[in-house]
DNA sequence: GCCGTTTTCGGCCCGACTGTTTTCAGTCG
């Protein structure tokens, strides 16, 4: 099962969709809406609140708190199941599709009975949505490249929920009879930003009270295919997973091959055929004898082949062989390296937690320094004010020092304007520990436009950190067409970095702008731009996409201590 | 449905863009 706390924000949110889908009171859907988020970012397990604290938690009231318990008590929410019978779930799916909101979803479904993705197609090719009020013929258009933008993943899901059911289920194999070693394999463990089905691996010798174990977990929703090697589940959130038992001496090889990836197991196997030798999941064989060589572990297989262990991020064939071949492989950024955290929000803005929790949180990740940067007032619907900053100012001061080891910096996240102009003049700017500036709106302006923006972003010496580079999110939103090349060329001159956003739906930049980047000296912010205290983990997503990268160290200023960080973020500083 | 240094009612995130309209509804951030 998932964490409590998301099972409970899903369930609201879906309650405040279908409230906005029947054109129900739409402060309502609000409610519930913000009420869903609180309670997602809540850091205590809800499961275990009473009334009491659940009232506790900003955004419940009565009337939500009362639901939540009937749904950790019963499993299911009266209210929620009558409004589910009155809107199928595929008219909620719609509302998925970039450009089609509740509204447009609603009159779908009561003209046209639409209740699915396909059946919206089927439509849009017959011209069926042409003659229905408020849609035309670019409507049509908008909504195939929505779809087309959705299905894009290839069904494929963010990094967290495969990571989060990939946990889950490691540990509850590690903890079967016969299990040696249990693992995730694939894409996840290569850390890649979206993920088509999960890999588990278990080192047993005997599979089958494994393969029963597994079958039998509370997450298995459906078994796909069910054998001696290999068994296939899809979970109750529709994700496959597969589980593949090796012998324990086969370990290694295993671990390699369902790895991945496919380019980079290719050139590995080249590689062994070169040598005379033979690689499968099984191990490295002698092609003429037969007779195995090695097969244990990953680190004996790849030095057999003359390689040193190759990190698992930078398996893609992008030139991790040809480098560990010459012994020049990065010696990468870890989670462990970072420091601190450069973007982040609370409250103030759109975060769902107070300063002080946020920062004892913060605290609690044993980071040495730990930026607060809330939305600056160009971004209207915050309601910034000078005055709500610089009071927050004096209540970051305040708190400074509560916590031995760990300094707070005072920040903002500033929006970068059409023109490339910022929410405040210099001098106020010149009051910030660090400034990250990032685009929030205007995203469909020309590319030299685009490009002449963040440039002027990049210019002035109080930016120190262009915040999520390109605005895409992950099957949603592409990335804004700007020159990034010219904007990276921008940033090493004026010595500003990029962020990489850790936000699973973002990731952004991604890995390979990351690749490039690099290559103009480009620095980097490995940032969570956490809205929860629930959201500070994300580091590790933003640390694989280094990874990805091929960021060392140096490459990412949160890895270097305070006072060298203070160096770079100063107006001319870099 | 939630909330309160405008406190038990009456507000609630504001502005821009898009595509459809012919003055605006829907969607998004």
């Amino acid at each position: 099962m998932a964490r409590p706390n998301e099972e409970v924000e899903a369930l609201l949110q879906e309650y405040a969709d279908l409230v906005t889908i029947t054109g129900g009171d739409a402060y309502k859907a609000r409610a519930y809406e913000k009420a869903a988020r609180a309670i997602g970012g809540h850091h205590a397990d809800v499961s275990r609140l009473d009334l009491k604290g659940l009232l506790a938690i900003p955004g419940v009231g009565k009337s939500i708190a009362e639901k939540v318990l009937e749904y950790l008590r019963t499993g299911h929410v009266a209210m929620v199941e009558e409004a589910r019978a009155v809107i199928p779930a595929g008219v909620r799916e719609l509302i998925a599709i970039p450009m089609l909101g509740p509204k447009k979803a609603m009159l779908l479904y009561e003209e046209l009975h639409i209740s699915s993705v396909d059946q919206l197609l089927d439509a849009v090719h017959e011209h069926k949505l042409r003659d229905l009020k408020g849609f035309g013929a670019r409507t049509e258009e908008n909504i195939l490249h929505g779809i087309a933008l959705l299905q894009q993943a290839g069904g494929r899901i963010l990094i967290d929920a495969a990571m989060d059911v990939a946990e889950q289920i490691t540990a509850e194999l590690s903890e079967a009879g016969g299990c040696e070693r249990c693992a995730y394999a694939g894409s996840l463990r290569r850390m890649r930003e979206t993920i088509g089905d999960v890999d588990i691996l278990v080192a047993a010798d005997s599979s089958a009270p494994l393969m029963e174990a597994f079958t039998a977990l509370p997450v298995t929703a459906e078994v796909i295919a069910h054998g001696e090697k290999k068994t296939s589940i899809r979970t109750t959130k529709g994700l496959q997973v597969d589980l593949r038992v090796l012998p324990p001496d086969a370990w290694g090889a295993g671990l390699l091959y369902f790895t991945g990836s496919k380019a980079h197991n290719i050139r590995v196997r080249e590689l062994a055929v070169r040598h005379k030798y033979k690689l499968s999941e099984y191990g490295l064989f002698h092609v003429k004898s037969g007779k195995k060589i090695v097969s244990a572990t990953e680190e004996e297989i790849y030095a057999r082949l003359g390689l040193p262990w190759i990190p698992p991020t930078l398996r893609e064939d992008r030139g991790e062989i040809a480098a560990g071949l010459r012994d020049e492989l990065p010696e990468l950024v870890t989670e462990d390296d970072i420091r601190g955290d450069l973007h982040t929000h609370t409250d103030l803005t759109d975060g769902v937690a107070p300063l002080e929790a946020m920062v004892e949180a913060a605290a609690r990740r044993g980071y040495a320094y730990y930026a607060v940067t809330d939305h600056a007032p160009n971004l209207y619907m915050q309601r910034m004010t000078d005055a709500k900053i610089l009071a927050q100012r004096e209540r970051v001061r305040a708190l400074d020092g509560k916590h031995r080891r760990m300094r707070l910096l005072h920040g903002t996240e500033l929006n970068i304007g059409p023109d490339g102009d910022l929410d405040w003049p210099d001098e106020f700017l010149a009051g910030f520990d660090l400034c990250v500036a990032s685009v929030h709106s205007h995203f469909n302006q020309s590319r030299d436009e685009l490009t002449r923006r963040l440039i002027r972003a990049c210019e002035n010496p109080h930016v120190a950190i262009i915040g999520h580079p390109t605005t895409r999110q992950i099957g949603k939103r592409p990335g804004i067409d700007a020159d990034f090349d010219a904007v990276f060329e921008a940033c090493a001159r004026t010595g500003t970095a990029l962020e990489i956003n850790s936000h699973p739906q973002r990731l952004d930049l991604c890995d390979e702008d990351v690749l490039r980047a690099k290559r103009y000296g480009v620095k980097f912010a490995v940032s969570t731009d956490a809205h929860s205290v629930t959201h500070l983990p994300y580091m590790r997503y933003g640390v694989g996409t280094a990874q990805r990268g091929w960021l060392t160290k140096d490459d990412v200023i949160n890895t270097w201590p305070l006072q060298k960080l203070r160096r770079f973020l100063r107006p001319g500083g870099r």
